[in-house]
DNA sequence: ACAATGGTCC
DNA sequence: ACTCGGACCATTGTA
């Protein structure tokens, strides 16, 4: 489906998708095993901590709502705020029971009453515990290491986390870095995040061809800004931080495929004004647009679109009478090539990566002796990683991959050897292909998941 | 046990 | 009326 690039500076390891699946198998395995070490204390603090203000707000919710009801019930918040207080509805999207209470919606009408500002707090307090401070502690093994489980099976080839999903960990906000302070290094070790940046754009980029957007990646832009300049008619200097939000909307609903009202709701703008944004962007783009019609075509010919790597996904209903399932369909044909190929660099990345942990091992000059006044000192000998505890010495101190989050691997390593890795990862994660445009790869080490994102290695 | 709703991540 | 890709999980409320 692809052989075409070949010609246009792209270089592919011999290897298909099939082999990347059977390679990647054993590394998940290994992550699976060894898991992420979680600061226990740290995150049952915080967790009292937020528990406390929950109780405060839940109880200033129900002084302004005049009554007790279970705020977490969307069927019973909706008739204090709708029907007892008679908040204006009219402008909310409706569910099948009545109107939405999402916080998108939500957020429209916060000058109208003191009671929602409370409840958006609420709710994001509950979504935190529930789903993150209060189960994970209990997860922990007995050296408070969490295991995740990773799934393969997903229509793109992204990679999934379960049991528990490590790849929705919050970040943003006040709480989320937080939350990913407690993600901790093992004594005496550190943790390195290595991310791609803006993998898919670039990605998409190289599928496409599209001379505007190579460009931008090939001399280093901030590929936003420059969308931004693109769309506001401005030079690329001259962007404001608003305009260049909307360009980073846009960019994203590239990928997915967007709609004018996608966009709107995105931005919460008008239909008319996302619809503008949209033809402007792809008369500048316009391979992309190409692009995004090639991929349709080939789905209703073919009946399915491929990665660059031959990853399939069938499309059996693109040519659908309903035009909402055909649509549906249309979406996924131009999204899976990008998402799929970008999954792929990242797990290519990750063989390359753990073969290159593998020979560093083997030639370190750390070698046993050392180990053992290592451990004797940090006397950490009961709470290692391994299940077999007669190999305490040999996976001590033995860097190794834990976590995957789609487009960042994060390692553990010995923090001598923080430096050092951080380089290779750099590296090898930047040349695990070799795309029409450079890929830039992002690193940084902490003692902690948080850490690494404010350190660049 | 399951659908609906809502929310977290990339 | 509906509408932007891919996941996992908690809670409510009904079957």
């Amino acid at each position: 489906m692809w052989s075409h690039l070949r010609k246009s500076g792209i270089k592919l390891p011999k290897i298909t998708a099939k082999e990347i699946e059977r390679k990647i198998d054993p590394i998940l395995r290994q992550m699976e095993k060894a898991g992420i070490k979680l600061d226990v204390k740290a995150i049952q603090l915080l967790s009292k901590k937020l528990e406390a203000k929950s109780q405060k707000l839940e109880a200033s919710i129900y002084k302004s709502a005049g009554e007790k009801f279970n705020i977490a019930s969307p069927l019973q918040l909706a008739e204090v705020l709708f029907e007892k207080l008679r908040l204006p509805s009219e402008e909310l999207k409706r569910t099948k029971s009545g109107v939405s209470t999402a916080a998108s919606e939500l957020k429209k009408v916060v000058d109208k009453h003191e009671i929602i500002k409370p409840i958006l707090e609420y709710r994001e307090l509950s979504k935190l515990l529930s789903t993150y401070l209060k189960p994970l502690p209990a997860m922990a093994d007995k050296n408070s290491r969490l295991h995740t489980h990773f799934g393969q099976d997903t229509s793109t080839g992204r990679l999934t986390s379960f049991e528990p999903n490590l790849q929705n960990i919050p970040i943003k906000g006040e709480l989320g870095p937080e939350i990913r302070r407690s993600f901790v290094a093992e004594k005496g070790c550190k943790l390195i995040s290595a991310d791609y940046s803006q993998i898919e754009l670039r990605v998409v980029s190289c599928l496409s061809g599209d001379p505007a957007m190579m460009e931008a990646f090939s001399t280093g832009q901030d590929v936003h800004a420059r969308t931004a300049a693109e769309l506001f008619d401005v030079e690329i200097t001259e962007v404001s931080h608003d305009q260049r939000r909307v360009a980073k909307t846009v960019n994203f609903g590239v990928l997915y495929g967007m709609s004018p009202y996608g966009l709107s709701q995105a931005l919460s703008i008008s239909q008319d004004e996302a619809a503008k944004y949209i033809g402007r962007y792809f008369t500048v783009h316009s391979g992309i647009k190409d692009y995004c019609n090639r991929m349709i075509e080939l789905a209703r010919s073919e009946g399915y679109v491929e990665t660059l790597f031959g990853f399939r996904r069938e499309l059996p209903n693109i040519n659908s009478p309903h035009r909402q399932i055909a649509e549906a369909e249309e979406r996924m044909a131009i999204n899976t090539p990008v998402q799929g190929t970008a999954a792929e660099i990242l797990k290519l990345s990750m063989i390359r990566l753990a073969d290159q942990l593998k020979v560093l091992n083997e030639n370190s000059k750390i070698k046993s002796q050392n180990y053992n006044s290592k451990l004797k000192n940090s006397g950490i000998l009961n709470q290692v990683q391994d299940d077999d505890p007669k190999n305490l010495k040999s996976c001590y101190l033995k860097p190794r991959l834990i976590l995957t989050v789609h487009d960042e691997l994060i390692v553990e390593v010995p923090e001598e050897q923080a430096k050092k890795i951080a380089q290779v990862m750099k590296e090898t994660m930047e040349g695990a292909v070799k795309l029409c445009v450079p890929i830039e790869v992002s690193v940084g080490v902490g003692e902690n998941w948080a850490d690494t994102k404010n350190n660049v290695a």
